[in-house]
DNA sequence: TAGATATACTTGCATACTCAAGCATCTATC
DNA sequence: GATAGATGCTTGAGTATGCAAGTATATCTA
């Protein structure tokens, strides 16, 4: 059996970590009736001008298929965190909006996430938390 | 709108930069007909003493519920990639054993996933890649 | 040694996606 | 300006999970 090569151990050391971080972020999110891809929607949403984006470019910002867009935002919309918008030049494109209620969960979720990835990151140093972020940054 | 934390960004980095790795190394895999989960259980079957493990042990091992691991394991199982066995001073336990073609079949998929390791570590220089591997290692 | 509790699973039901196909609308070409 | 193709989105069907409840077996306690 030859040795693992240190790319691959990275990759399998990345898989264990995320889900367990995954995990633990959809746990204390709940709290705020939300998961954490419909926190990444809000987070989008509150970086865009006017707040407010297409489907499309939701569904690239967050890193799921149109589908996947559609189908999650129907609950958030029931719940009126998101508002659906026109565009007046192009009928096809439907713009989802961050409602004041919206904005408001978003930010109170973000407090608990931000406790969360202060866990998350704690057995850091903040000079150990930049170099990781700008790896990682790297290899985006 | 306030500023958002260092740790927070560190996490919202993560969560992209994960989904499009899963996405790259399950595609890559898919050649060999496993997904990137049944991947990691022949891996840890393989690191197992006797190449075999409790269903307990396993789901912990790669992060999944225990009925994750009994309805993941049923086609390998049916395609002969694992064994079942049985442990004498406990009826309750039963045990997987990775097969002699499982662990063909694993080490060809570890090939793969070690071109898609390598690219996705490729940004980084080796000495890069080891301060990655040990910030995470920190993590974990 | 009988019953209570814990453990190792499995199964039913729900959720969170994906992909492929479909529909509406826009754009470009002749 | 008709028609062909591209784009934005939705829907149907399938996959991959999780959680809660159920079953079988083991262990502990009185």
């Amino acid at each position: 059996m030859p040795e693992l090569t240190p790319q691959l151990s990275l990759l399998l050391q990345s898989a264990a970590l995320w889900s367990q971080l995954i995990k633990r972020a959809d746990s204390q999110l709940s709290v705020h009736g939300i998961s954490f891809t419909e926190f990444s929607i809000l987070h989008c949403l509150s970086q865009a001008p006017l707040q407010q984006l297409s489907r499309i470019e939701l569904a690239n910002g967050v890193g799921l298929s149109a589908s996947g867009v559609t189908r999650l935002l129907a609950p958030l919309e029931k719940i009126h965190l998101v508002e659906k918008a026109q565009v007046a030049r192009d009928a096809r494109v439907s713009l989802v909006k961050l409602s004041t209620v919206g904005a408001q969960i978003y930010q109170d979720a973000r407090q608990t996430l931000g406790y969360c990835a202060e866990q998350f990151a704690a057995p850091l140093t903040p000079r150990q938390q930049e170099q990781l972020a700008d790896l990682l940054a790297r290899l985006a």
